[in-house]
Formats: structure tokens, C-alpha cells, sequence
DNA sequence: GGTTGGAAACTTTTT
DNA sequence: GTTTCCAACC
């Protein structure tokens, strides 16, 4: 019995095909891992080379789980297979090769706020009103330029007589111009200049084609044009491209994803071989059927349909709250309902919602019921701004051309140097051609500085001296030294708040860090620690070991799976997005909505509960949202309306406290009262909820909820021979009994 | 050059 | 409701 003999026919199909190209098309929780990392293991028993085999994810934490399980799986030479994502690789070829493109191999990667910092100057300089142009809204359509690899030039031409698009590329232009001038690189460069780089060396893309001869991509419905053409390159000469997606799966085409990558591989690749992946190990049956029909509403998707041999399941639950406090309390009720009754640990529950505002409810009633969870996404570790303060000054003492860094930190803390000063500054170092940080070394030569040039000179001292001290000391006791010296600690220290607090938390936190990458690389730089610091994303610190109830937005889920999930906030222009409902091609921006719910439906392995509220709070005022299109999408078959407790409250459990089911009762009490108020609108109708009713084709049943509709009322019928329907009223023609 | 108060913006998603 | 930004003061 081998390894390969637990895989299905399709998983084996996709597992021996290891020459030429291969699409596999892997539904939700159909083991697409699995099949990835027995074709590593399949290929190094043929005789290939770890060495010439990468697989290449979108976060640290798929890399990290993909080694770790071909570890398990092989016994030798996994260490040399390449298993990384699309930027720390990029990363690893541009620090050796840059320097072709006319950068360090010192260069920094900056993360939004620091291109947000460079956007501002930019602006200033070109004169443009940041009142009609947003930083934000130039930089996402620089972001989008870089994701199709149109440079700066391109956009100009393509521009024409067009003077606002015209504008658009100068802002492009010169942001890229401020990029080079402080040696640093934002994360999409980090692909276009690996792009550039390959176009413009054959003798280096050749070197990287025989390296990488069998090239895997992971989350493939997920590149953008720019990463597929890093593949392309790449696998351009052996042809060995073997790419995992899944269509329905694509939600990140706001962030430049170009689904054709997917849809049209097999253009692109006429010899390529498809496989479909279909059997799901993950869900339930009715999960996986729910989540079935709500993806069928979609056009242009590669037609398949989920099936699993796992068991039918409870139904899936729909609870509508009277407001976002109960629709937390309920979920959290649930939550612990499952833990007190031994059914489930916190981890086994993940509670999604589409925006991380919708977090803080969830919070707060978790901290209330003691209850510990884990929050994914929200302002990053390394996005806060005593760590970026630190990061800063490391990166100053790293890279002295990245003037984002060095001016963020010249007056942190206080140093008395202001706008002023800077200014001059800035000005010689233009009117000289250096660098803001050599013109500072140089104050003393600045005219027009008076008292403030002096108060530079400590800053870098400072920085030279800390300099001096790179190989010598440990990252760990020149961050010390550095909080030490500048002060940076005792401020917080002295100020005392509980914010203050958390602030020399988080800076334990991060020397914590220092001294675990200290320990773990095999040779720890400065520049190392930096790097890897740029490009991990919140996801990544996920650990499966603790036991947390865990919070994130659906997109963060995408990947994960829980044997409860909770989707919270199902309402129109909550989810689907306001944004989506109302941006310019709502048709398209729905189907990637309707994606998401489907990704989020599939990652429940048990249980599943879709709840929403009649009433929120979003930006301090109070909205009233229809219950999402996404839940009438679910066939009635596949839901459950009611209350599922309700088995336990007529039966309760004795360890179950009394106000647990109060606050149930209540809930349900106030339910009820809702629909009857529906009801009683529902004057223009014969018939009401409860009554016998008659149909043409389905017979007799009884109807069991009126919803009113724009211009008609929806009935829903429980008919005794034809199962539960759902009719408007003016077509039904239904008569009382 | 630093501090403060009030207005304005924000919220779709992130490597 | 919260955070960020900016103008007017010290």
C-alpha cells in the first residue's frame, strides 16, 4: 500500500500528471493541499530534485502548513523544495539581483502607510489638491496599474489629450521617482520589478527556469496579471505548470485578481490537462448543498457541483435578531451552549462578518462572558504605531535612503525639530542631490537652521552609533539600546495611561519577535528581520493549537475550515456590500459578493448559522436593512427558520443556567411579535399565517410565514404532499380553505 | 515648534 | 461611533 492509494481517481489523476501543463480545479475542501503535496512527493520519487520543485502561496500560513505537511510526508529533502509566497520569492530574487534595475539590494518594502506618507509628498510637489484626488483613490490606481504591469509611461500614452488621466500618470510617475530616490519598493513592485527584472536579464529568468522546472500555484483564481506573468516566465521554458484554483473562490478582484487567469488557462494552454476536484471531505451534506445553490445564481463560473459522502447534517440556521447586540449574544449563547455541553471546544467556532467594523460587538459580549477569542485582521501588529516608530528607526539605521523612515522618527519623541527645519533640509538635499539622511548628517553646512541644526546632530549620532554596532551586538540588544538612548520607553512609561500600556506591551512583543527570529534564521540580519517583518499578514499568526473563538471578515477564512460557523450580518448593503450594491458595475461586484458567502458557507464542517439584525448601528446611525439576498437564495428545504435550542429548551440540560434560556425566550417572544405585525400589514390577503390553504398544482398546506414584498407579498407554504414553497401571492392564486 | 479643540471623513475586502 | 486631520492658539 502506498501514499497515493488513500487519494481518489481525480486526486491521482492530478497527483501522476507532473509533465506539461495542469489545471486542477479543486471545489471547496475537495483536498487540494493533499493533492499538492503528494505531487511534490510523487515528483521527487520520480527522480526530480527538491531543488527544482516550487510551490507558491498567497499567505506565510499556507506556505508554512505546505511545508510542514510535505516534511511529514517525505523523508528527505523537503527542506530543499521552494515553498513560499508570491512575495517573500520575489523578495528572495530582487535582494540578490537588483541591482540591475538601479536599486540597493538594501531596499525597504513599504507598507501602506508608508506609501500613503510618499503619496502626500507627491502630491505637494505636483500641485495636486488632495481635496479632489484622495491619496488613497491615487494610489489604488497606481496599485491597479501595477497589478496589469502598465508602467508609468504607458499610462501617459495611453492617456492621450485626456488631462485628468494625464495628471493620474505624472502622480504615477513621480511617486515611482520618490520610491527609487529613498531605495524602497511597495508590495506590488516587488512583483513588477521581479517581472521587469526577468524581461530585461534572460541569462538570470534562465538561471530561475532550470532552478524551478516544476512550478505548483496555490490559490490560483487569486493572481493578478502581474503574478501570472512572473509564472508564465517562469514556467516559459519547461512547460511543468501545474496551477490549483477554484473560480467560485475568487474575492479579491478589488485587489487587481484577474479571474481570467483561471477561466482562461486552457486558451492560454491548449495542451493544458483539466481535472475537476468535486468530492468534498469537509461539509455536511446540506452545507454543501446550500452552498450550491447560492453559487448557482452566478454567470460565467466553470460549471461544477460539490457532492460528499458525508452525512446529511442538521439544517442550516437562520436566525433574524431585532438588533446587533442580540445577534452577538445569540451567536456567543451558541458558542457556549457547545462548550458547556462538552460538543465542541471555542476553536471549533470562527464567527465571520463581512467588515472588521462588525468585530467590536462580538468582542466586547466575548470579554463580557469571559470567553477568550482571537481577532484576525483589524490594524495589523506591525501597522501600530509604537511598533512602526521602532521599525523605523531600525529600517534608518538599515536603509538611510528611506526617508519615510527617517522622517517618521526624526522628532520621536520630541527632539524640537519641526516643518521648518525639515523643509530646509529637504530643499539642500535636493539642491545638492543627496539623500534626506545625509543632509542631516550634514546640517551643520545648511543655511538658515540657526539653533535647530543643533538639535539634530544627537539624532544621528545616535543612528551611526547604533550603526557601528550592527554584527557586533544581537538585533535584540541594539533595539534595547535604541529605546534606551532615544527615550522611546521611559515616555511611555512616564505617561502611564492604560493605552501607554498596551504600547510597551506590544514593544515586549516585538523584541519577543527580534529574539525568535534571531533564533530561528540561520543568519539573522538586520535587513532579514526587516524583510520578513514587511510581508506577514495578520492570518498568519493563526495558531491551531489555542483554544480561541476566532473573529475575521469572510475574506481571512478563505483557506480555513471550522466544524461551527457563523455568518453574522446577513442584510442588504451590509452583504452584499453597500459598495457593491452601488459601485459602477454592481453586476459584476455582486457575483463577487455572492462568492464570498460561498466561501464562507464552505467553511463550516458541521454546523452552520446565517444570522442578521432588523436594526444596526453603522457610523453612529441606525439602519434598517432587508435580510440579504443571499438568504433567500437558500432553498427552504436546506433551512431552519426556527429556533434549533428550542429541542434543548423543551428539554434542558441541567447543567444549562436559567438565564441562557431566559434571554432564548425572550428572543423568540420578541420574534414573534415581529411577524405578526407583518401579518396583520398583510390585509390585502384572504388567507394569514396559520390558514389552510389551497394551490392549483401543489394541493392543499398551510401557510406558514407572509413576507411583503415591493409589490407583492411572498408566501411561504408548507403543502402536505408537495414539500415547503415559497409563492407571490398574485401568482399562487391561492384560495382559503 | 507644540498643543488643543472641533470638524470631517470613514468603512468592503489585504499580500 | 471613532479616528484622523487641520487650523488656531500658546
Amino acid at each position: 500500500m502506498s501514499i497515493y492509494d488513500t487519494l481518489n481517481p481525480e486526486q491521482k489523476e492530478a497527483v501522476l500528471h507532473t509533465e506539461g501543463p495542469l489545471l486542477i480545479l479543486a471545489g471547496a475542501g475537495s483536498g487540494k493541499t493533499r493533492v499538492l503535496i503528494h505531487r511534490i512527493a510523487w515528483l521527487m520519487e520520480q527522480g526530480v530534485s527538491p531543488w527544482n520543485i516550487m510551490a507558491i502561496t498567497f499567505t506565510n500560513k499556507a506556505a508554512g502548513e505546505m511545508r510542514q505537511r510535505v516534511n511529514n510526508l517525505v523523508a528527505q529533502g523537503a527542506d530543499s523544495v521552494w515553498v513560499a509566497t508570491f512575495h517573500s520569492t520575489c523578495v528572495r530574487i530582487l535582494r540578490r539581483y537588483i541591482g540591475h534595475l538601479g536599486f540597493d539590494t538594501t531596499f525597504s518594502i513599504y507598507d501602506t502607510d508608508d506609501q500613503k506618507a510618499v503619496m502626500k509628498d507627491v502630491c505637494k510637489r505636483l500641485n495636486i489638491d488632495t481635496k479632489i484626488y484622495k491619496e488613497r483613490y491615487l494610489m489604488s490606481v497606481i496599485s491597479r496599474a501595477k497589478d496589469e504591469l502598465i508602467s508609468p509611461l504607458e499610462m501617459e500614452l495611453a492617456a492621450g489629450i485626456d488631462w485628468q488621466k494625464k495628471r493620474l500618470a505624472e502622480a504615477y510617475k513621480e511617486y515611482q521617482a520618490q520610491l527609487r530616490r529613498n531605495n524602497a519598493l511597495d508590495f506590488d513592485d516587488l512583483i513588477v520589478k521581479t517581472v521587469e527584472l526577468f524581461q530585461n536579464c534572460p541569462e538570470i529568468l534562465e538561471a530561475y527556469q532550470e532552478r524551478f522546472r516544476y512550478l505548483m500555484v496555490d490559490e490560483y483564481q487569486d493572481t493578478n496579471t502581474a503574478q501570472f506573468k512572473l509564472i508564465s516566465l517562469l514556467a516559459g521554458k519547461y512547460r511543468n505548470l501545474c496551477v490549483v484554483g477554484d473560480d467560485d473562490q475568487s474575492i479579491y478582484k478589488f485587489r487587481g485578481a484577474n479571474i481570467y487567469n483561471i477561466l482562461n488557462f486552457e486558451q492560454v494552454f491548449p495542451d493544458a490537462r483539466v481535472i475537476k476536484l468535486e468530492q468534498n471531505y469537509r461539509s455536511t451534506q446540506n452545507i454543501l448543498n446550500t452552498a450550491n445553490e447560492v453559487i448557482r445564481n452566478n454567470y460565467g463560473r466553470k460549471e461544477k457541483r460539490l457532492w460528499t459522502e458525508n452525512e446529511e447534517g442538521n439544517p442550516i440556521a437562520f436566525r433574524l435578531l431585532p438588533n446587533a447586540f442580540e445577534e452577538a449574544e445569540l451567536i456567543i449563547g451558541d458558542i457556549s451552549h457547545h462548550v458547556r455541553n462538552r460538543e465542541a471546544d471555542y476553536q471549533d467556532h470562527a464567527i465571520l462578518y463581512r467588515t472588521n467594523a462588525q468585530s467590536r460587538l462580538f468582542e466586547e459580549k466575548l470579554i463580557m462572558a469571559g470567553i477568550p477569542y482571537k481577532l484576525i485582521g483589524g490594524v495589523n501588529f506591525y501597522a501600530r504605531r509604537e511598533i512602526k516608530d521602532i521599525l523605523a528607526y531600525l529600517k534608518t539605521v538599515d536603509n538611510g535612503r528611506d526617508e519615510v523612515a527617517v522622517r517618521r522618527v526624526i522628532n520621536v519623541p520630541k527632539r524640537g525639530i519641526g516643518a521648518t527645519t525639515l523643509n530646509r533640509v529637504g530643499d539642500y538635499a535636493g539642491a545638492y542631490g543627496i539623500g534626506f539622511y545625509e543632509a542631516l548628517v550634514r546640517a551643520d553646512e545648511i543655511p538658515g537652521l540657526g539653533r535647530s541644526g543643533g538639535k539634530i546632530r544627537p539624532f544621528t549620532e545616535l543612528i551611526e552609533a547604533l550603526r557601528g554596532k550592527l554584527g557586533k551586538t544581537s538585533l535584540v540588544d541594539l533595539t534595547k539600546e535604541l529605546l534606551e538612548a532615544t527615550g522611546y520607553s521611559k515616555e511611555l512609561e512616564a505617561e502611564g495611561t492604560e493605552e501607554a500600556k498596551g504600547r510597551l506591551e506590544n514593544i515586549d512583543e516585538l523584541i519577543s519577535k527580534i529574539a525568535a527570529y534571531e533564533e530561528s534564521a540561520k543568519e539573522p540580519t538586520l535587513s532579514g528581520f526587516l524583510e520578513e517583518v514587511a510581508l506577514v499578514a495578520d492570518i498568519d499568526s493563526l495558531e491551531e493549537s489555542s483554544n480561541y473563538v476566532i473573529l475575521m471578515t469572510l475574506h481571512s477564512a478563505k483557506g480555513l475550515e471550522f466544524p461551527y460557523i457563523y455568518m453574522a450580518g446577513m442584510e442588504e448593503g451590509i452583504f452584499p456590500s453597500y459598495m457593491s450594491l452601488n459601485g459602477e458595475n454592481p453586476e459584476e461586484d455582486l457575483e463577487e459578493e455572492r462568492r464570498l458567502c460561498y466561501v464562507g458557507i464552505t467553511r463550516a464542517k458541521r454546523e452552520l448559522m446565517l444570522t442578521a439584525a432588523r436594526q444596526r448601528m453603522i457610523r453612529g446611525q441606525t439602519m434598517y436593512n432587508a435580510v440579504s439576498r443571499f438568504i433567500r437564495e437558500i432553498p427552504d428545504e436546506y433551512l431552519e427558520k426556527g429556533n434549533r435550542r428550542e429541542r434543548t429548551a423543551d428539554n434542558p440540560s441541567p447543567q444549562k443556567p436559567a438565564a441562557w434560556a431566559q434571554s432564548k425566550e425572550s428572543f423568540r417572544a420578541k420574534a414573534y411579535e415581529q411577524k405578526s405585525i407583518t401579518v396583520n400589514k398583510a390585509s390585502g390577503l384572504e388567507y394569514t399565517v396559520g390558514d389552510r390553504v389551497r394551490h392549483i398544482k401543489f394541493g392543499d398546506g398551510t401557510v406558514l410565514e407572509i413576507t411583503e414584498g415591493k409589490k407583492d407579498y411572498e408566501v411561504k407554504v408548507d403543502f402536505d404532499t408537495a414539500g415547503v414553497k415559497r409563492l407571490f401571492a398574485s401568482f399562487a392564486k391561492l384560495k382559503k380553505l
